[in-house]
DNA sequence: TTGATTTTTTGACATTTGTCAAAAGTTGGG
DNA sequence: CCCAACTTTTGACAAATGTCAAAAAATCAA
């Protein structure tokens, strides 16, 4: 496979692609045309709320955090995101309208970036491409339910346990205040818990 | 338009998808060839849980639920579907894994059902039909995540009000133990909750 | 290393929400 | 129309979680 490394800054996002359908040659050349790579120091923000989300970020290295200001004005992190991972303020970046969520790296990031009229190009030019747009949307979409199924049931003990036992290592990338938000607890709370365990 | 009426029962189905992308004739006839109409009573238990949802269903007149069951065997609802909505347990169908969530009507119900085998041919056949598919879970998962946020951040006073304000017309065709589970509170509670209001 | 900044923990107390049990109300089939 | 089944409400109390303020610990840039 002489293609392997041809393209070696956008390699693990083709294994993403790859590994839901095969991506065509001319398809990965697009994509490397319209994308752009860049480097972004911690606490970077990719996104303001009020701003529209015209960007698909691919974390090639790094973490990232989506949140929002509830109506006392604190910060709720919804949701974090790692190396192979996508990054978008969902609704803004569905819709085309402004949002009321923030991106923000959370580690010094190497990111691949699509503008979102470019990846509706894409969509629109190669129509095997929203079989991956599909099945992307899809898998985070189960997670994103899971997430609220634990919010409606779970305990916020349990819920901690779950993301102890899951995603282990996020927490030692994360601090312990987004975290609590995230799991929808206040910081003391959440102190508790883990001096409990 | 001659088109419009020849199929009267697929009519709704194929106006929510042409509000997205415009169906070609032969897509929607092979959706109509490859779907069934069925006519269920209220209480029909769709999907059992350690099954995998195989079908998708569009309802085109009554409502559903899904729901799942905690760890102390209590159901608990996680999402209702109306008219013009489509009904999946989102976990298996997505993945076509065996799930843990039950589908079940509310009311008397006239659904368009399409196996998910056949799903997926007209996805491979049809790619243009990848789109509409594609803009279908965005709009879902939205309404999910805007669903984990208020579990996140509102008291349970703030989520019935929300849910009353956006939704008034669901509170009459649910029952309210459906409704606290949904919002992640006790029956009990939700009880002590309307009164003040 | 050090001092400033940020993050985490702790304490005391208030508030929200849950639980259990029973009563009241509602609904639908015969 | 009435009874049985189901749904909703109420009361008393327990448990979970939040809030505010301050102390302790960790982090980081100079």
């Amino acid at each position: 496979m002489p293609n392997e490394n041809l393209y070696p800054e956008h390699e693990s996002l083709f294994n993403v692609f790859n590994s839901i359908y095969p991506l065509s040659d001319e398809l990965k050349k697009a994509i490397v045309n319209e994308s752009n790579i860049i480097h972004v120091e911690k606490k970077t923000q990719l996104l303001n709320a009020g701003e529209t989300s015209n960007n698909i970020y691919f974390i090639n290295k790094g973490a990232a955090r989506v949140y929002y200001l509830d109506k006392e004005g604190a910060e709720i992190t919804s949701w974090f995101l790692f190396e192979n991972e996508l990054l978008i303020s969902v609704y803004s970046f569905f819709t085309g309208l402004p949002g009321f969520e923030y991106l923000e790296t959370l580690e010094n990031s190497t990111l691949i970036v699509l503008k979102r009229e470019k990846l509706n190009k894409l969509y629109e030019k190669y129509l095997d491409f929203n079989f991956i747009g599909r099945k992307l949307t899809e898998f985070y979409y189960i997670r994103n339910e899971i997430q609220a199924n634990e919010l409606r049931v779970l305990t916020a003990k349990q819920r901690y346990q779950r993301l102890l036992t899951n995603n282990p290592k996020l927490l030692n990338r994360v601090s312990l205040g987004h975290i609590a938000s995230y799991l929808g607890i206040s910081q003391e709370t959440l102190s508790r818990i883990r001096k409990q365990i």
